[in-house]
DNA sequence: TGTGTTATTGCATATTTGTGCAATAAAGTT
DNA sequence: AACTTTATTGCACAAATATGCAATAACACA
């Protein structure tokens, strides 16, 4: 069954592959550059904040989507948040995903078109 | 250093991190099918416009895409073009995706929200 | 209570993505 | 040449994402 005439646009909502969620969190700068550094150990938000360079709303709205699915924990100190990841699997997936991509700087110019 | 006032979106382009750009690729409910479906062998674009139901155009663009980052190289033959996959090491990302968010279906009346 | 700090949420906006239709290109067939 | 079939590209548009600012909530402390 075809979908209809305009329907332009990712269609997100529940019955949608979990996996591309997954990978949705994983497909951002941003959220890798988190789960690399919460890599080497429980991390402010503070913290966070200064190696993202981001407004606190922002960095705030990425660590939420990664603590909803799960990869991240956070603890309550006070005003204070601290965060680690919850998941060590995923460090396996981004490790992948590097190797992968080492390849890709050998015929880089058909990517970055 | 901050951005500017209205920066929305995101900020693709040659600076980017090629594995948000690999995980990207992988954050759709269509490519993950094309992939699987290549995972059995090779497939010709009918049979992918046939799994996928979406417009071959849709499709098109969808193999293109994958095409541009290696992970699926093409065959022609006449008029049609075959697929398969051009590097397996994607397959162990997709079953380690797949693990990780089968635990998500034990919790997931705070993830699909 | 008032003040200050931290985290989240509401809103507006720019950017990107996914989709379908139409047009075109490429290749084969009659 | 004319026609058919397959694949890609141009275009418009819907939907989703990323961001910053402002307001608010949550908490500590004087």
């Amino acid at each position: 069954m075809r979908r209809g005439r305009r329907m332009g646009g990712r269609m997100m909502g529940p019955m949608m592959d979990p996996r591309s969620k997954f990978f949705m969190a994983l497909a951002s700068d941003q959220r890798i550059k988190i789960l690399e550094s919460l890599k080497k150990g429980e991390k402010s938000s503070a913290e966070l904040i200064k190696v993202l360079e981001l407004d606190p709303s922002v960095v705030s709205r990425h660590l939420m989507m990664l603590r909803n699915i799960g990869l991240v924990s956070a603890r309550k100190e006070g005003v204070f948040l601290y965060f680690e990841l919850a998941d060590d699997r995923v460090l396996k997936v981004i490790d992948l995903a590097t190797e992968i991509t080492k390849d890709w700087f050998n015929r880089f110019q058909q990517f970055f078109r």
